[in-house]
DNA sequence: GCAAAAGTGTTGTCCTTACACCCATGC
DNA sequence: GCATGGGTGTAAGGACAACACTTTTGC
């Protein structure tokens, strides 16, 4: 197409576009939780014959004139009744024949989410936490998908503070270990770990305590994401 | 759609697909190279009217039952006559009305190419590299993709060894510093960013000499690809 | 001989890692 | 009193930042 030497200019850009072919466009989400030290993601059962019993992300089609991020929030909340939840674009995913339906691209979006915080108000289609680690076969390519946004959060985590949106407002630097322990696969030195956030100094002392373990209890933080914000800084690294 | 509560499976995925609305979509690639100490990318003048003038992104419509990454490959090859190149999918812009043709998404793909490597062989619509620090105004949103794509390059060239693409063959030591300056756009202390590379020891000396510089030639490198790929690390960080 | 860039080492600071003991609480 | 995890410090090694002088070459 277009590989002329002549400048020609196109003058109707709608019947340009109208030649191209077109597909339906759909958006995934991969909304990951974190409950007894596990790893969750959010899923329901397909309702495609094909994919009988399998498992599904939560997902639909990208509306006319539907901005990518909107479509992304509107799944979840019509999936679950979530809304205002943090959702970021991932991956897009084009086989050809990844659907059964006929050609379906779809763009993977990622959430991070509080279990105790979101309540989970539609229950539709078997929607659940999921165990990441006991994730089989799934409908699509949706196996694919997870497994690739899974490594975009093993990055992601140790790049930004994102791990907070998993735990309660308030959490003991246990349970922060515990999550990054589950999420990157690896143990931990917890000295070091405690170190690394003190010194950091985005943790605020709530004056807290745990309430009903079954050993002493830990302080109980909540993290700055003012200070973060402020000093949010522009040179990478393993850090944030 | 779908949030009905009992499971009553859809038999017809075609069906099924044939209700959704569909949209046009192209990949579009922002090539970078790096000539004369100034990062370039490649540039075609765009052939629509209503942006004449303008320059545009190699982009071209995804053909039914094409893959994108080779979507993105194919326009690479069809407007430049390169192929066998390294390319990644960075991001997915689908706003509404970012195409005056109607919905138009496109799914940016960035490739970093050694300009004296790849010679142009198609020199349709002006195509030429093009200084990335005097670039403009844009047809399409374009702006937005190449920004948000130079700042991509600038995190992944931290942390993967991509830089050795745009460079020749065999290159000093300045020419690969000069390299992450620009990029980067912040000037490194000689001494230390050769004690870097020099502890990596990544880099092969060829025992050659530069040639043809007005002043004391620098010593020549490859870059060890084979070892890089051996002792990749899992575990992230400034680092490669 | 002069301009221009190549090449090279040391020191201080900070970050990371490895490692062991006492403490507070629930039962 | 015992089991469980909470809480803490130190020493060694490695990485990074700051810094100046001599050498080689082209002209």
């Amino acid at each position: 197409m277009s590989t002329s030497q002549q400048p020609v200019l196109i003058k109707n850009p709608t019947k340009l576009v109208s030649t191209y072919p077109t597909v339906a466009l759909t958006v995934d989400c991969v909304i990951f939780g974190f409950e007894a030290n596990q790893l969750k993601v959010l899923l329901i059962r397909s309702d495609l014959e094909v994919y009988k019993g399998m498992w599904s992300l939560l997902g639909d089609m990208v509306k006319r004139d539907e901005e990518l991020d909107a479509a992304a929030q509107r799944v979840l909340l019509q999936r679950t009744g979530m809304n205002d939840v943090y959702l970021e674009q991932v991956h897009c995913f084009g086989n050809p024949s990844r659907h059964p339906g006929g050609r379906v691209v779809t763009v993977a979006y990622c959430s991070l989410l509080n279990v105790q915080h979101h309540q989970l108000k539609i229950l539709d289609n078997e929607l659940h936490w999921h165990s990441l680690a006991s994730l089989q076969e799934m409908a699509f390519d949706h196996k694919e998908v997870v497994d690739y946004c899974y490594n975009w959060l093993k990055k992601r985590i140790q790049e930004h503070p994102l791990g907070f949106n998993l735990l309660p407002d308030k959490f003991s630097l246990r349970e922060l270990q515990n999550l990054y322990e589950a999420i990157l696969g690896i143990q931990l030195d917890r000295r070091n770990f405690r170190k690394k956030f003190a010194s950091m100094d985005l943790l605020i002392d709530v004056n807290e305590m745990e309430q009903d373990v079954p050993h002493r209890p830990g302080k109980l933080y909540k993290f700055n994401y003012e200070k973060y914000e402020r000093n949010k800084r522009t040179w990478i690294g393993i850090d944030f």
